[in-house]
DNA sequence: CTAGCCTTGACT
DNA sequence: AGTCAAGGCTAG
């Protein structure tokens, strides 16, 4: 029941029941050490296996640009992921031969002659098509039986929800069916998505509650909340190390190597220059500022609001709980998991207003509702991300990446 | 609606 | 130039 060891030791609770404070004081600052790690450090080499599910977001619809100069901000994988603190060389080489996923010459749904590769599956041209046009519909279909058909060459077309339900099982996404209806050229700028996702779930996997929530409702809350959780780590991560407060902003040199808390055109010329750095090549400004322009205004005001929370470890890693374990209205989980998440959101929020009330260092306390509020903000600025579809740009924007050009 | 074949376009 | 994975087209 509880999150941590209930034998009341050396620290007085402040909270009678629970065991709430011995969490602010001794788990939540492991958490936060992990957290860091995971999120800007390397991930441990040997937790690459395991669930990481099929997440299907809530389709942000894509590019409003032709221009191949949003493609180049989107794509050029390798330089970013070593910025990410990741080794991709290393896993897509070994991937390639271990993953069975590429190989195979049957469809995977109903196991014709496949194609190739079809919006994340291998699968035969009828089940593209099928797939395709489902989506790009809206089409919701339903089972006369009971969900338990059996897909294959000869009978996939007799229960389309079933044929469709498998296609997701078998991985298709429905985000690459694209909105635009744009043909040609490539896809893979979720990859970025997928990553840090990626590094999130192993961050889920260190919290006191992962084994009390079933991995589905980790699924659907991380899935839901990831964009949030990478701004909120961003910010804090930008908080900390960076000046804390920026009473000098208004008059910065170009070359000032800063993130501002306050200057988005500060920040654009940031992401230019780092942006030149890793990809290899110019950007010109007006460019980066139109396809990145309203995201880091955004970002950049979310950071100003964030840093006059002045948010202590503790108080971070309840937020982040707090952010993962917000449910929204439409959640399709079960009920008595519904009442869980709220519990043990509760119990965080319980446990950051705790750590509030601690006579602590400073004598300027930010009250719980300010830092609720402020989550509101948060959750807008994930839509822009979502929207902008360039998940790595506050990473990039929080931090420099040295000297890692070095192509092949 | 289905699915085989064609066209596109970025990446290599 | 060749590959891959998107979209389009159209008999059946
Ligand atoms: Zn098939
Ligand atoms: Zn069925």
């Amino acid at each position: 029941m509880n999150v941590a060891a209930d034998s009341t030791t050396g620290t007085p609770p402040v909270f009678d029941h629970e065991s709430l404070a011995l969490v602010a004081q001794s788990n939540l600052l492991q958490f936060y050490l992990t957290h860091l790690a995971s999120t800007l450090m390397p991930i441990k080499p040997e937790t690459r296996d395991s669930i990481t599910p099929n997440f299907s977001l809530p389709g942000s619809p894509n590019s409003d640009t032709d221009d191949s100069v949003s493609a180049a901000l989107v794509s050029s994988t390798q330089a970013l992921f070593s910025l990410l603190g990741t080794n991709t060389t290393n896993s897509s080489a070994v991937s390639k031969k271990v993953v069975s996923k590429t190989a195979s010459k049957l469809c995977s749904v109903c196991a014709d002659k496949s194609t190739g590769l079809h919006y994340g599956a291998s699968t035969c041209e009828g089940c593209k098509g099928f797939f395709k046009r489902s989506v790009q519909n809206k089409k919701i279909y339903h089972c006369n039986q009971n969900n338990l058909c059996e897909i294959d060459k000869q009978n996939r077309n007799r229960c389309q929800s079933c044929r469709f339900r498998k296609c997701i099982s078998k991985g298709m996404l429905t985000e690459a069916v694209r909105e635009d209806r744009m043909p040609g050229g490539r896809n893979g700028n979720s990859i970025y998505r997928d990553e840090i996702v990626e590094q999130l779930v192993e961050w889920t996997k260190t919290l006191p509650f992962f084994d009390e929530l079933p991995v589905e409702a980790h699924t659907h809350l991380l899935t839901q909340r990831w964009a949030e959780l990478v701004l909120l780590s961003a910010g804090y991560y930008a908080c900390s190390v960076f000046s804390p407060d920026s009473p000098d902003t208004t008059q910065m040199i170009d070359e000032s190597d800063e993130i501002s808390f306050t200057n988005p055109e500060v920040n654009l010329r940031l992401l230019q220059n780092r942006l030149a750095l890793v990809l290899g090549k110019e950007i010109p400004f007006e460019h980066v500022s139109k396809e990145a322009g309203a995201l880091v205004v955004r970002f950049t005001t979310l950071l100003h609001s964030f840093s006059k929370l002045k948010v202590s470890p503790e108080a971070y890693v309840c937020l982040k709980a707090i952010t993962l374990l917000h449910l929204s209205a439409d959640s399709t989980l079960d009920k008595s998991i519904i009442d869980k998440v709220k519990t043990l959101q509760d119990h965080f929020v319980k446990t950051l207003q705790i750590h509030l009330h601690q006579p602590g260092e400073n004598s300027e306390t930010t009250s719980l509702a300010q830092i609720l509020e402020w989550l509101p903000e948060l959750q807008n600025a994930s839509s822009v991300l979502l929207h902008s579809k360039m998940f790595y740009v506050p990473f990039l924007l929080c931090k420099n990446p040295r000297r890692l050009v070095f192509d092949e």
